[in-house]
DNA sequence: GTTACCGAGTCCAGAATCTGGACCTACTGT
DNA sequence: ACAGTAGGTCCAGATTCTGGACTCGGTAAC
């Protein structure tokens, strides 16, 4: 069981700074890494079929069995997974059955709120990873009754948010 | 250098037909791994280090070493990614310096369409992973002027995609 | 009541990956 | 001549993943 909230590596930012010189293997130039959501967010769902045990979830697979069995992952990597999960607060494990003790996994309101992260990389595989012609092999209905087309917008001018639309704020401190 | 794009372990959907009966470590239920284009994606960019590669890109860091230095990777596995990313068609390697030899990475078409993954990722850690009342580590700012909230919605009504609206089509076949 | 099966894991050894250095090859700058 | 930059590669040790086998508690079928 590592840490799950360690983000142990990612350092401060303020350096830069000081200009001394103790030899290191590579005397690092300008730069740490940065301190970012995108890197905080991967060390929780980054790992190999964390996202799929979500997306199972969402399916509506809530056991071990059945999730082991749609996601194809070794039962031991899964657990482990959903361990991480659970401890993360993006699953909540549930008893359903005492005698004999049966569990099943939920998704927390911050397990909800993946679901757009889901949705975009569906999208993006239903635009590039398909063969010729070949049909998405999920297709979701929205409520207003279309398809499902999942587009990320500006919540404050409800354009879409793509590549080139946004810029970094540069910001003091 | 595995095949990309080799899906292994991605089997057929029609099965649960035949009920034969050869003895498997775990006699298979009812169900293959799902086939499905977020599994697909993921075999692609959901590798550690890569989203944060194509994140350094999309921040206009483009080289190597300054990649090494804002990522934090290991630079042995940082090439691997690149040369993943690159073989998948996310990422072009372009020569900006013959003499000596010196490339950088630019995203292709297929490669600023993550830009939508990135984003969701960066909301949900921004929403779930800051301590208190700590601000997020970056902020973007739309071409509209405002601060860019991304926010997931169904193409056709403009309605956002969160948890709950959206239910899978079953279809035939 | 014995055999079969399910559910939810655990245990394990071997295979595959990751990791942090060190090192290499070409230059350029001083 | 020497340091520094850029873009990697090489390597050995540490970590993870993997697919089976196996457990434990209980129910259902013969």
């Amino acid at each position: 069981m590592r840490p799950v909230f360690g983000l142990s590596g990612i350092v401060g930012v303020m350096d830069a700074v000081a200009g001394q010189s103790e030899r290191e293997a590579r005397p690092r130039a300008s730069a740490q890494p940065r301190v970012c959501s995108i890197a905080k967010t991967l060390e929780v769902v980054g790992e190999k079929w964390a996202l799929l045990a979500i997306r199972e979830v969402f399916l509506g697979d809530r056991r071990f069995d059945e999730m082991v069995r749609r996601i194809g992952a070794p039962r031991d990597t899964l657990a482990a997974r959903l361990r991480v999960l659970v401890a993360s607060g993006i699953l909540e494990r549930r008893q359903y059955s005492e005698h004999p003790a049966r569990f099943e996994y939920h998704l927390t309101q911050a397990g909800r709120d993946l679901y757009p992260v889901i949705l975009t990389l569906m999208r993006w595989g239903d635009t590039y990873l398909l063969t010729d012609g070949e049909e998405p092999p999920m297709v979701l209905e929205h409520n207003c009754g279309h398809r499902l087309t999942p587009q990320v917008v500006c919540a404050a001018c409800g354009e879409p948010a793509v590549a080139g639309t946004a810029r970094p704020i540069r910001r003091a401190g």
